[in-house]
DNA sequence: AGGAGTTGCTAAGAAGGCGTCAAGCTTGAA
DNA sequence: TTCAAGCTTGACGCCTTCTTAGCAACTCCT
């Protein structure tokens, strides 16, 4: 399961770097824009699910970046400013930003106001509920699956194991670590448990369940995610 | 569709007037609460759409109070105080809190913040008093429901469990998160309260209740209020 | 080539989720 | 105090899912 992936936009290096090191730290993804242009063409490039946003940039400015975000997209918007005037943060708020911050601030009160504005996002935008892989969607909300074009519905057992190979792609997994993984520490002999799931796996993902895409056999060693580059 | 409906909860008398006059000038509905426990009173008879909760008050602290809400509630928060350290803002978000402010401050200020918190309210809950699907229509401020040509009288927790499913359509939601919302945060495992509370709703609303085209069950998940369209 | 171990596949029995009904219990109004 | 409405609890049957067993196909080793 991805974490949450965030966006710094801000002209100074130094900034980013520390708010870079800062979310890091707490495990969330990072990119970085310079400016409101960079910041536009990141959001049509990656999936982000929250923008840290410097008010005062050169070119377009925060609040205008802002606007045009929010104009398309629900992501969640927290800006900065070195300005502490109640006309700003109005501004701000009224552009579509989720929340305003004067700098300095203290890391704690960003990362709770970060945890605040995540805890709102609507389930669909939140990177956090649904991936996609190869030509398979998968939904952790509904614990469904879009294969190619028809819905699957997988069982429990199935979802779960699905889940944990999907989050380590392309590393072959031991059917020790897999059983223990999704039946918990008490398995890992139970080789046999694996070879029926993964059989119905198949059957329900792949189109050619006999020659499969993604679901892959290591021989002596466990199963594998292929995820196709 | 009609204004939001905002909660005012403080124990001094004076504040309370403040706000409400600013609020209703803006033309938002507005209700108050002098401590938590009425607070919670009032967000079970009444609809809320946001909540506007001083830290400091006699008996139950606006943290524990936020804390209680926030786990049965998606209702907009945002908490006031006269103190402002970091602390106490990370211990208000990290409660539940959508945002927070200190006193004193501007209306112009809580005005666009109390904007941005219910921008990002799900739309559905935000202010509609009747929804009609299909052939049914809810009445929220009456608690009635009309299906097909007759009134149908739903008890207070068939209807909490319906508007609740409502107010989220076409989204399976988790056994646990109804339990909590609809019974109070201390459930979460009595899974045969919904079987029993889906199977009334079904008889009472659905024209083919062993076929239902509106309350539907995701296996192993919860249930999913189907939205038709 | 033959045996031992691994994997794919199928199907039957066991376990558990869900729909349904009805009887006890609680609570508040008369 | 009684009564009725509504909530809680238990029982039962149906159906899905998990577990288990069996066999064929295959690989590795000698």
């Amino acid at each position: 399961m991805s974490s949450a992936r965030i966006l710094v936009v801000d002209d100074d290096p130094q900034i980013r770097r520390v708010l870079r090191t800062t979310l890091i730290a707490q495990g969330y993804e990072v990119v970085d824009a310079r400016n409101g242009e960079e910041a536009l063409e990141r959001m049509r490039g990656d999936r982000v699910d929250l923008l840290i946003l410097d008010m005062n940039m050169p070119g377009m400015s925060g609040i205008e970046t802002c606007r045009l975000i929010r104009s398309s997209s629900d992501v969640a918007i927290i800006m900065l400013t070195v300005r502490d005037t109640e006309a700003d943060k109005v501004e701000a708020l009224d552009a579509g930003a989720d929340d305003y911050m004067t700098k300095p601030f203290g890391s704690p009160e960003l990362l709770a106001r970060i945890r605040a504005a995540l805890r709102r996002l609507p389930q669909t935008t939140s990177g956090l509920q649904t991936v996609r892989v190869g030509d398979m969607e998968i939904n952790f909300s509904t614990r469904r699956v879009i294969a190619g074009t028809r819905q699957v519905r997988l069982t429990p057992k199935e979802f779960d194991l699905l889940q944990y190979l999907v989050a380590h792609p392309n590393v072959p997994i031991p059917h020790t670590k897999l059983l223990q993984s999704v039946w918990g520490p008490d398995y890992g002999d139970e080789v046999e448990y694996l070879r029926v799931f993964i059989n119905q796996l198949r059957k329900k993902l792949e189109k050619n369940p006999s020659d499969p895409k993604y679901l892959l056999t290591e021989p002596w060693v466990g199963y594998r995610f292929n995820l196709p580059q």
